[in-house]
DNA sequence: TTAAACAGTACTGAATTGGTCCCATTTTAC
DNA sequence: GTAAAATGGGACCAATTCAGTACTGTTTAA
């Protein structure tokens, strides 16, 4: 199918929250779960996870939270995704070791690699202050061709 | 994890043998069973999926057996993985009819729209001809800057 | 000392995916 | 006209992955 995870997208939305409120001095897992109404276990969850990859500051103790490490324009989606999912790798052989006997003589595997490299890209230019202010999205040029309008 | 499926690797192995064997009028589900190692069943799945998208033609009978639709320059990535995943929309509201609340006003959907374009694109320029031939993938720019050499 | 927050790990149920099987239909060779 | 070899179209099961929950520990401040 083919698809970003549910957990992806509540990572998301949950960033979102994190940087409008990041005037009051960060969230608490608490908050988050009660404004986006995400369950609070599967918040902190992914807040563990976000904050594990470097994308969010925590605090402990009484008057703890989150906050973002780097500024909303410096938080884009790939790293938001890899937080979550791991390393963006479209086809096997773009991670692990592999078993694959041909390694070296493989055709397909160069198109591979670019293909994900067009797709990291696309989601690595949209940062967290776009989605908050409502930013349109860049066009893409391919060998000079304008291919993504709208 | 965000990976094309299984299936979708199989199609495309499957089709580059095919696009080889074209000057041999055709191949059958058994004859590619062979050469590719695969299991005859899933052989036998995929190729129903690549016709039923138009992929494949497929004649039956005594002498029967599939041969590609279109030039092997005009079968693309997006095409195959298509047949076997459906539609590229890497969120759900890329796709269904949606009870998402928000739907217009919603500021995080027109990135996907453009993310989900630029990734169909990366996959639509790859055709089974640069995968028999070993062509090289042509470089992306976004926003003017080339991103995605190698 | 207690309460409210994060830290870490393990577990379970649900959904998706990968793979198989069965039977019907079509076509050709004998 | 019959058998064999091919596709057509379902249904089905097992295995993996994903989503969500629970529990127990640590830190900090009131």
């Amino acid at each position: 199918m083919l698809r970003i995870s549910k957990l992806s997208d509540y990572a998301i939305v949950l960033l979102c929250e994190i940087a409008k409120a990041e005037r009051g001095e960060g969230t608490t897992a608490r908050q988050l779960a009660a404004t986006t109404q995400i369950a609070l276990p599967t918040v902190v969850k992914l807040l563990k996870m976000l904050k594990e990859d470097g994308v969010l500051l925590s605090m402990q103790g009484r008057n703890g939270g989150y906050r973002l490490a780097r500024r909303p324009s410096e938080t884009n989606l790939a790293v938001i995704i890899e937080a979550v999912e791991g390393p963006i790798a479209l086809t096997e052989c773009m991670s692990e070791e592999l078993d694959c006997q041909i390694h070296s003589k493989c055709n397909t595997r160069p198109h591979w690699v670019h293909i994900n490299a067009a797709f990291r890209q696309a989601l690595s230019v949209v940062t967290l202050n776009d989605l908050t202010t409502g930013t349109m999205p860049v066009p893409v040029t391919l060998g000079g061709v304008r291919v993504a309008a709208l």
